[in-house]
DNA sequence: GTGATTTCTTATCATATGTAAAGTGCTTTC
DNA sequence: GAAAGCACTTTACATATGATAAGAAATCAC
């Protein structure tokens, strides 16, 4: 747990109590490559801080697959519109390398606002962080080529190349697989 | 302040100390239509809350003005981005229709959160909301054709058509002028 | 290791959108 | 009310991306 507990405090400081607390609803999941965490339809009630491994959130748009994130090592895998509006999630998390994650309960989480401000105050830290990284996507798609946010991707997370099959990274910029190879071409 | 707290009560409940806090570090702002409520560069420090007129949030991209969102009454307008990273915010407000706002000041706003955990528990619903609502546009960029994400405007906010230049609607939705003009036209 | 899958690239053609320019109609201004 | 400016549309052409299919390369299964 101290890997989830150094990127909370990081974000805001914890008191004992409330990691005690923090610890008491939550617990250690492995899952192979390719396997899903949660699927499609699943009402998000986990918040997952992803230990080691590699993961992606994902939905089909006519039976298109389409990439909406990826979260890397020491970072929170969430579907949000799912958690905070209670509704089944029409995306799915699937892991693209072995992982092991930390789950979170977030009903009981949420509970814990009341007797622990201090886990209200870090989740609303978390989030607001989370709003500010969406704004920044929006951006990203709304006015720049396919071929900028590719190279936004590359600088921002240089290894995704390796690690991620270029189809979902393809799908992720918003392109088809073919574009994207024609993009890589052209340097 | 009434329609305010109508708005704040309406997403998680006020103590009248609450309400009466956030009035002292409120003012009413009159905005004449198309003048600038805040200006490209100016880091945000207010929480803006529209009781009636519209606006909008834009930017330039290389001389382009682009429109990143619009705000109707009964509605916040904040550059969230700005706000929570506290930098210079590369993106204006401005005024579409004569408006009247509410101004909270951000700095001392947060400060309440301290004394007042129903304020910071408002405030956290009001950004995870705000969260929600960019992953579903986040979710309409990414895979929707220019000709849905018109039509899904239109469903969601019919009368944006009437009140508002369409050469913002078309940069909102991510192309030009130009090109909405056909969508129209091929109905 | 061999064959079978999967992934990526390349090629071809169709389509959507961009750019530029001109035209139409509406609103503003004096 | 004439002139000017602005918003929107239309046209013509250029370009980027999509769809499909086929080939090359990498990976997987046994």
């Amino acid at each position: 747990m101290q890997s989830l507990f150094r990127y909370f405090n990081s974000i805001h400081p914890l008191s004992k109590a409330a990691e005690t607390a923090i610890t008491t609803i939550s617990s250690v999941v492995q899952v192979q490559k390719n396997k899903d965490l949660q699927a499609i339809g699943h009402t998000c009630k986990t918040i997952y801080f992803l230990k080691s491994g590699l993961a992606r959130i994902y939905y089909f748009k006519e039976s298109t697959d389409i990439t909406e994130s990826f979260s890397f090592e020491n970072s929170l895998v969430v579907r949000y519109e799912s958690l905070f509006t209670s509704k089944p999630s029409k995306k799915g998390i699937q892991v693209l390398e072995d992982a092991e994650l930390i789950a979170i309960k977030s009903t009981a989480l949420f509970k814990l606002y009341d007797t622990h401000p201090d886990i209200e105050r870090l989740f609303r830290k978390v989030f607001e962080a989370a709003l500010v990284e969406q704004i920044s996507r929006i951006e990203s798609l709304q006015f720049h080529t396919a071929e900028e946010r590719y190279a936004a991707l590359l600088k921002e997370a240089p290894d995704v190349i390796k690690r991620v099959p270029l189809k979902f990274i393809a799908s992720y910029l918003g392109i088809t697989a073919v574009s994207l190879s024609r993009i890589r071409a052209q340097k």
